[in-house]
DNA sequence: CGCCGCTATGACAACGTTGTCGGGAGCCGG
DNA sequence: CCGGCTCCCGACAACGTTGTCATAGCGGCG
């Protein structure tokens, strides 16, 4: 900035000026600081502009557990847009399902003095964030809560879309469904659990310990998860896939099988509709999640200080044909 | 930091000292420092940290077209990894195709200071970043070159990939092989084409311009260009597809044809082996493009100053059975 | 006992920017 | 001719941090 003020003979709060569009610079002036600007690649220091002025450093952090994950990517996407609309650039970072890992992230963010966090937590401790918070970065929880802190957090109805999914089953004479979750550490895997055996006791069918596996949504868990589940002398006959990734491993162990159960997955995915048989899912609004959250945040940050929010967001049953097998 | 010294009875710079672990701080006194950071809920704010040293800010910027996209997002994946392992966050933004969206979200990104910037390049020109590399702002340019500046790229092997495309169709006895492409304005559709072209010479296929449709990839105007290439008197037999959003809407829209053609997609997909037929696509390593990019940016930021590389990957035709249908 | 050297600490400036304030030049009216 | 006003502009401090340098205290050695 120095240099451009020499370049143009003026002193560096004129630069400043005019750099802000502050009023009271002469045009002739503004016209020569301008051109040395130009000449000289100039771009003022926002480090340094936040710094002096107090002011928002202009990025939110958004923490989730796979960038690479459709889900997540859609999610990231949504989230964007809506900073985008704010004026915002995203810092994003992947927790890998690692509570080290999104705590690092989550406090390098801080220490960048991010306006405000979005998290996909990774586990179930957040103490971490109370200094932050309390020092004014609010945060919003996605997907999950938080163990441990009270936050805005934005959800969908785990516990009504698994439920839902048995009650389809169920409904064509399904009574051995089996359901296969994620690590019994994620939030959403165990909410959805629950749905699964409220929706079982919704439908009078008996919950057993045996149709139900959890675990790391891995390929080959999943195959051998539905070896296990199929054999034997009383197997299911319907499995209910608890996110978007053991859907798919689930899809491919089945491909090639003759006796293949009734399937229900939860989150759509892409092609779902184009697989043979299309595969039924309960299905949410991703895109929404994200923008719902980062609403929130940035409703925050416009200085809404009412209390910590709930929001959870609606699923809907797509049945498609994979879940619509009548068992005989 | 202020307030930590004096809590802590010491000056600030003493818990500068702390901080940064430099030696020659008594014990106790580092104690009582750490004491008083931990009361207080101190973090040190990396920008002025940055200012002050005039360090690196530890973040780099990855600007494509739409994170929501798999490709993008495993893309986005690679580098983050990357940048972790070199202890890096990383800014992102989708230029959604549009150049200016594109520059806005790189200039930010540099008046942020970025150490580096990754671009997959939304348009042709890029001389608003000449300033910015000159001033020392290492660029690497992702799955499309720059149009007009000259920075290191990274590439996959484009031509060869659909001249193989058109080889592998027309060893099935192909003759009438259509060409669906992205917008003319993209780097990628335009290689893809000329690879096309090159193909069709290499087999012995009349090149028809009537056999060529370029556009953005959505689903109507793909569904629509299929209905065309599919009909008339001589109508195309099989379709390389340019990209894999336009691929899977190729899918999509032939799900229900009887006439169905021999269909070859360019980038892989998930679910592609186990669609009906499984989709026969010329393959490339996603995450090592992502890979590739980050490590020559860091290797700039390392120090290394040789000319500017071209990186180009190699593809493979990954047969599947979309693309193995022969002509009767 | 005086000087050296080492340890632990603090004062100060500077990074690039902007808010505050003060002042010079020009113009107007009295 | 002078007071006051407006228009432009610059000097200076401050944001939070760290590099440089100075210094107080203290043990050891000749």
């Amino acid at each position: 900035m120095s240099d451009v003020a020499r370049l143009a003979g003026v002193s560096i709060k004129t630069v400043s000026r005019v750099v802000n569009d502050e009023p009271g610079v002469h045009p002739g002036t503004a016209e020569r600081v301008l051109a040395a600007i130009e000449q000289l690649g100039f771009r003022r220091n926002v480090g340094a502009r936040n710094l002096r002025r107090g002011s928002s450093t202009g990025t939110v952090g958004l923490i989730l557990e796979d960038v690479a994950n459709p889900f997540y990517s859609l999610l990231t996407r949504a989230v964007e847009e809506v900073a985008r609309q704010h004026g915002r650039l995203v810092l994003t970072g992947s927790s890998d399902e690692e509570p080290a890992r999104e705590r690092d992230l989550a406090l390098e963010f801080c220490a960048r003095r991010v306006d405000g966090l979005l998290i996909v937590p990774a586990g179930l401790q957040h103490g971490y964030l109370v200094p932050e918070m309390r020092a004014g970065t609010p945060v919003v929880f996605l997907d999950r809560p938080a163990g441990d802190v009270v936050a805005d957090t934005v959800l969908v109805d785990n516990i009504g879309g698994t439920a839902e999914a048995v009650r389809h089953l169920a409904s064509f004479g399904h009574r051995r469904v089996a359901f296969l979750g994620d690590s019994p550490g994620i939030y959403t895997a165990v909410e959805r659990l629950r749905g699964f055996r409220e929706g079982c006791a919704r439908a009078g069918l008996r919950y057993d310990d045996d149709l139900v596996v959890m675990g790391p949504p891995d390929e080959r868990g999943v195959a051998a998860a539905l070896r296990r589940l199929l054999s034997g002398p009383d197997p299911a006959t319907a499995v209910v896939a608890g996110n978007n990734r053991i859907t798919v491993h689930a899809v491919r162990a089945l491909a090639h099988r003759p006796d293949r159960p009734a399937l229900v997955g939860f989150d759509d995915f892409e092609l779902a509709d184009l697989l043979d048989p299309p595969v039924t899912v309960v299905a949410h609004d991703t895109a929404a999640l994200g923008r719902v959250a980062a609403e929130l945040l940035f409703g925050r940050l416009d200085g809404d200080s009412s209390p910590p929010r709930r929001v959870v967001l609606p699923v809907r049953l797509v049945a498609r044909g994979s879940g619509e097998v009548r068992l005989s």
